[in-house]
DNA sequence: GTAGTGATTTTCT
DNA sequence: GAAAATCACTACA
């Protein structure tokens, strides 16, 4: 079943929670083309212009516009200047907040994610972080305010259950204040899909 | 195994 | 002009 927009219309706690475990779809191509997926593993919630990690904490610009438009939108934007990141945008119209895809655990097309990822050999390579995922896929900035109910790119609940989930604080937001720590990232605990293991760090909690 | 650093360009100040 | 929701590579243990 693909998720349908109200999914994605709710708080966006509640969906990079939920969003664990769902499968991200990727089609395109002619004629039936190419299917890549995967099992979503990671998330992270970026919560409205008061969150200082939001890019939407600037207000809206051009850029951030799509978080500002109705739910179950994609965002996509490039960072350093080479990846791009997938967002699932979620909430009501005019409030901006996205749920950032951090790691998928490669299920179909797996050939054609090593050839899209530089002959990357590895499984656990192809999808453990926000840019290689979408690398991996062949996601860019063409599919930025893309519906994720579909064709190119939507997101099915195939009843997988996910293993436990944990929270941590975000990855690469230092600069965000008190919002730095806020346990907004959400992952399988002792995936080897995830972007980053658990260190020696007793404070992350279980959900 | 971990730590440090350069690549590259859009976006907003 | 500075910073950025990252990654790959190198050096070293």
């Amino acid at each position: 079943m693909i998720l349908p927009a109200g999914f994605y219309r709710r708080p966006t706690l509640d969906v990079a929670a939920d969003l664990i475990g769902k499968v991200l779809v990727r089609s395109g191509g002619r004629g039936g083309g190419f299917r890549l997926s995967g099992t979503i593993v990671e998330t992270e919630a970026y919560i409205g212009e008061d969150d200082l990690a939001c890019h939407a904490s600037r207000g809206r610009t051009a850029r951030t516009a799509v978080m500002y438009g109705p739910a179950g939108r994609s965002y996509v934007y490039l960072i350093y200047g080479m990846y791009c990141c997938l967002n699932a945008v979620t909430e009501d119209p005019g409030f901006p907040a996205a749920v950032l895809i951090r790691a998928i655990e490669p299920l179909e097309g797996i050939e054609r994610m090593m050839r899209n990822r530089n002959g990357n050999k590895r499984t656990t390579e192809l999808g453990s972080g926000p840019g290689k995922l979408c690398q991996a896929m062949a996601i860019d900035r063409d599919l930025n305010g893309a519906d994720l109910t579909g064709p190119e790119l939507w997101i099915e609940d195939r009843g997988i259950q996910p293993g436990p989930i944990r929270t941590s604080p975000r990855i690469g937001v230092d600069y965000a204040g008190a919002y730095r720590d806020k346990p907004w990232r959400m992952f399988v605990d002792g995936s080897a899909h995830v972007s980053k293991r658990p260190s020696q760090d007793n404070t992350w909690r279980k959900l």
